[in-house]
DNA sequence: ACCAATTTGTCCGTATGTATG
DNA sequence: TCATACATACGGACAAATTGG
């Protein structure tokens, strides 16, 4: 006779229970924000396990952005910043050697509908931060603070879109194909056509120009290719260097 | 006289030496992707730390995506894969209490790009799937069915797309986007006008038509906002439920 | 500003189940 | 089958830092 036959369990590790435990508590929202966590001892008392295996969940937790230290070393409940999880889908991208036609295509996309909303719902604050940064890009010594401003710029008009899901959309595109594409151009004459580009997109935005402000957004990004380009680096090749 | 002031230290946890040296490791590519991390004793000795240390810090790793456990227990150095970070990036929209519009605003924005791009580089397989999954969704019977082949279709032109930026950028969206928008709409008149806007894409693509492909799935994305609206739920409301 | 209790970070040793050869 | 190596988990310990009087 046959016996019976049993699916192997894959038992799940204690430090995850714990992890999954906690996680859970904050996703329903039994946990919140400001939260202050039990100490160490005590969380591995109410779980029945020891220590060392509710440090290791508490890592788990860590890395995922739903914990935090403040001032102190007391851990406190948190919501994953934006920031971070941008910068993790970037480094994906990056690890995943992303090309510069896919970041290119992408930002294409987003980037004149970003600046389109933004023409909607911008306030006058937020123009003049615009202003100041243009202002700052005219005076801008290096490559590097070129690069560091135009980020910031697209990144101000991204806030002032009021969409969090396109902020976190374009951000990790952003982050890899501005650097991308202006780094490796010679500084002086490209500076002065983004410049020139961010003061038409400005001025669009601030007659409230929908049409415009997009299309003068899509021409900028379609500059950045034609500059690409002009480097002799491939699109269709991983991005170059760090 | 004044004392010499000294910033404060903050000493790094040695568990975040561990993580950042290996981390950093892979970063430059001296850690490659099937590597076999050296054993937890092993690590521990070429720290010179504890491995209770080297294990926190593994954890850290684990949650990054950065090493994986394969059949056996043995680590391997992994790349995040796209699925893992979606999904991180989803949890934290819905966390933030992203509301209906701006995923709405977000997958107007690229949606249409991603089937123009689709139209351009699909293959013929692709296309008899895309065939298949519009044919299942037909036979569909429950709601939950209808959402997810709903979800693989827009899914399945991303991947045709070629292009991982965009494949990355709507993911989350439309992992929260598309039950939102369906769930709630009464079934059967629902699903027949979903089933008809894909056909019309499918066969714009199909003639390569690059600008009718884009118009059709613009207007696909349109209708589901109306359907939402007409559920009475407000769009600037976070999204309900789970 | 000081003290006492608490807490984290780190270390050590050991037991057990399992995977590999 | 057996032996070895390894990951998981446990227990206990202690110094340094933080907390709360």
């Amino acid at each position: 006779m046959g016996e019976q036959k049993f699916d192997k369990i894959d038992s799940v590790p204690v430090y995850r229970l714990v992890y999954d435990s906690i996680e859970r508590q904050i996703l329903a929202g039994q946990l919140r924000n400001g939260d202050l966590l039990p100490t160490e001892t005590r969380l591995a008392e109410q779980f029945g396990v020891n220590r060392s295996s509710v440090r290791e969940g508490i890592r788990l937790l860590e890395q995922s952005g739903f914990v935090e230290r403040k001032t102190g070393k007391r851990l406190q409940v948190a919501i994953p910043h934006f920031v971070d999880v941008a910068s993790d889908v970037s480094r994906a991208l990056k690890l995943h050697k992303v090309t510069f036609r896919e970041l290119w295509e992408a930002s294409l996309a987003i980037e004149p509908v970003v600046t389109r909303y933004a023409a909607e719902r911008i306030t006058s604050d937020e123009i003049q931060e615009l202003r100041r940064n243009i202002e700052q890009m005219d005076k801008a010594a290096s490559v590097n603070r070129v690069v560091e401003l135009d980020i910031e710029f697209h990144n101000m008009l991204a806030q002032a879109a009021r969409n969090r899901a396109l902020i976190l959309a374009r951000e990790p595109i952003s982050l890899l194909f501005m650097p991308a594409g202006r780094a490796i151009l010679p500084k002086l004459k490209t500076q002065q056509r983004i410049i020139d580009a961010h003061r038409a997109i400005l001025q669009a935005i601030e007659g409230r120009d929908i049409a415009g402000s997009e299309s003068w957004m899509a021409r900028h990004i379609e500059d950045f290719r034609r500059g690409y380009e002009r480097t002799g680096l491939s699109m269709d090749e991983p991005l170059p260097n760090a």
